[in-house]
RNA sequence: GGCGGUAUAGCCAAGUGGUAAGGCAGAGGUCUGCAAAACCUUCAUCACCGGUUCAAAUCCGGUUACCGCCUCCA
């Protein structure tokens, strides 16, 4: 039985969605102003991992995400570049699509975009005005807070409270034109030279959380099986969104509220993020290092803890992709000299781990417990490959459990297959050289190719390769 | 000030009442021509104080430290 840790009810609570076997869930996107930084792929490993495991579970998932292409920040860089928020918008969305790629992300159902939904968004906005949620003040329209009975509630923040830390940080031309410090923007009147677009308040662009509403409900549905995103969106992203859905359409907008936990970095273990400037890229981290190290990082650790982001953890993540590699590599080499049949005992075994992987996911994606559990059919493989006599459908079934349980993380294996003539030449003259005990030359003809980036390994079974 | 989170070995990290999983690093061993990979063995009383209990890392009260949200942010 599945639980989750919902945000709404900070209680882990027995998953359920509303259509059999289907899950629809909606995960905020980035703004495309720049390019992602390690804490932005956090959120969106997360999320993939818990989509991947609801697939491993049988589900179906729609997922939706979105992408804000219109708001101040791209304006800003539109400006300093001296050219479009489209033309920014399109660069970053390109770019965000080719580092999720090579973090192993599974393309969204659909990737809305605010700027393509302007019809819906003004029509959602004129129904809030229309029912007495929503004011119009110099081409503006603000979201009435008060109003909404429940509003704080993801958040557990009392609306008198709110009041003191917004009259502190809000802009005094803002404030001045809203009923209520706590009010937000669904629509901002566009000032010279900002892009726009017509509405019945004058030209305009959407407030930020307003989008989230429109694009969830349009392609999901009013009542959403789970809404994601990181911790720094429940208030007041998310909390807004909630106000904005449920006053419009009187449904309950989310069933479970999912909220990633932070990539941290420095010796103060300080959030990474854009406002801080203490960011790297994943555009520049895959340019030099292996992608899946960061995936098997992020995936691999529980959505809502925190992950320090350090030499240290990537070395550890880096060791532990190589204990797995080198499992499937031991176990995928026995193939060749297997013999027909079942070892039972190794089977039930593997079944067991299989089912406590399981039990261990289903805890709130508890990817902690359920990397261990591949640990352990990986010890399971590696005493098995040291036996003598292996069985073919014995090693099918481990090789079948491996890979689906990496999958899960979004992790990919594969044995080298390909090795040219020369290099083969090499290997037999080797062993020729082993044959006649001249140890110098095999030795050689071995650190020859580790130069190359191909390691030789002796075994019972043969000489067998891998890459590094 | 309000709300939320965290504190377990050198590092990462499970475990929410029954006497500390696992990985990395370290030590010893097996295998190997030597390696590599792997396997076996070994390595902590859980931030602090007090309480409840036959029994607490786990529950209750308090203390300390760190982080986050309350303003754009995954």
């Amino acid at each position: 039985m599945l639980r989750v840790f919902n945000t709404l009810t900070r209680e882990k609570e027995v998953f359920k969605s509303q259509k059999p076997n289907l899950v629809n869930m909606y995960v905020c996107g980035p703004t495309v102003y720049n390019y992602i930084h390690i804490g932005n792929a956090r959120s969106i490993v997360a999320f993939d991992t818990i989509r991947r495991y609801f697939e491993y579970r049988g589900y179906q998932v729609n997922y939706v995400s979105n992408f804000t292409d219109v708001d101040d920040k791209l304006i800003n860089e539109a400006r300093r570049e001296q050219t479009t928020v489209p033309e920014i918008a399109a660069r970053y969305i390109d770019a965000f699509k080719a580092d999720v790629a090579q973090l192993n992300v599974e393309p969204a159902t659909v990737n809305p975009k605010a700027s393509d939904n302007i019809p819906e968004i003004i029509a959602f906005i004129q129904n809030l005005i229309d029912k007495g949620y929503a004011y119009e003040a110099a081409g503006n329209v603000y979201y009435r807070a008060r109003k909404f009975k429940n509003y704080g509630q993801l958040s557990d923040q009392n609306i008198d409270e709110l009041e003191q830390g917004a009259s502190q940080h809000v802009e005094t031309e803002e404030l001045s034109l809203k009923e209520d410090p706590i009010d937000f923007a669904m629509w901002k009147a566009a000032k010279p030279d900002e892009i726009f677009w017509e509405a019945p308040w004058g030209k305009g662009r959407p407030g930020w959380h307003i989008e989230c509403s429109v694009m969830s409900i349009k392609y999901l549905g009013q009542t959403l099986d789970i809404h994601g995103g990181g911790q720094d969106l429940e208030f007041p992203h998310h909390e807004n969104e909630i106000a904005q859905s449920e006053a419009e359409t009187g449904q309950k907008f989310a069933n479970y509220w999912l909220h990633n936990g932070f990539v941290t970095i420095g010796s103060e273990d300080e959030k990474m993020s854009k406002s801080l400037g203490n960011f790297v890229t994943v555009h520049d981290f895959v340019a030099q290092s292996d992608p899946q190290i960061l995936r098997f990082l992020m995936a691999t650790t529980q959505y809502r803890r925190p992950i320090r982001y350090c030499q240290e953890s990537l070395d550890d993540a880096q060791a532990n992709l190589n204990k797995l590699s080198h499992g499937f590599i031991n176990l995928d080499y026995r193939f060749k000299d297997a013999v027909e049949g079942h070892d039972t005992a190794v089977e039930t075994d593997a079944e067991a781990i299989q089912t406590a992987f399981i039990a261990a996911m289903d805890d709130d994606f508890n990817a902690q417990n359920g990397i261990m559990q591949v640990y352990e059919l990986v010890k399971l493989m590696n005493q098995y490959t040291n036996q003598a006599e292996v069985k073919q459908e014995t090693l099918t079934l481990l090789k079948q459990l491996f890979l689906e349980m990496t999958n899960v993380f979004g992790l990919k294996f594969a044995t080298d297959s390909l090795l040219d003539d020369e290099i083969e030449a090499m290997i037999q003259a080797r062993n020729d050289a082993r044959k006649n005990k001249d140890f110098a030359k095999s030795d050689a003809i071995r650190d020859e190719l580790k130069t190359q980036g191909i390691i030789l390994e002796d075994t019972p079974q043969g000489t067998r390769w891998h890459r590094e």
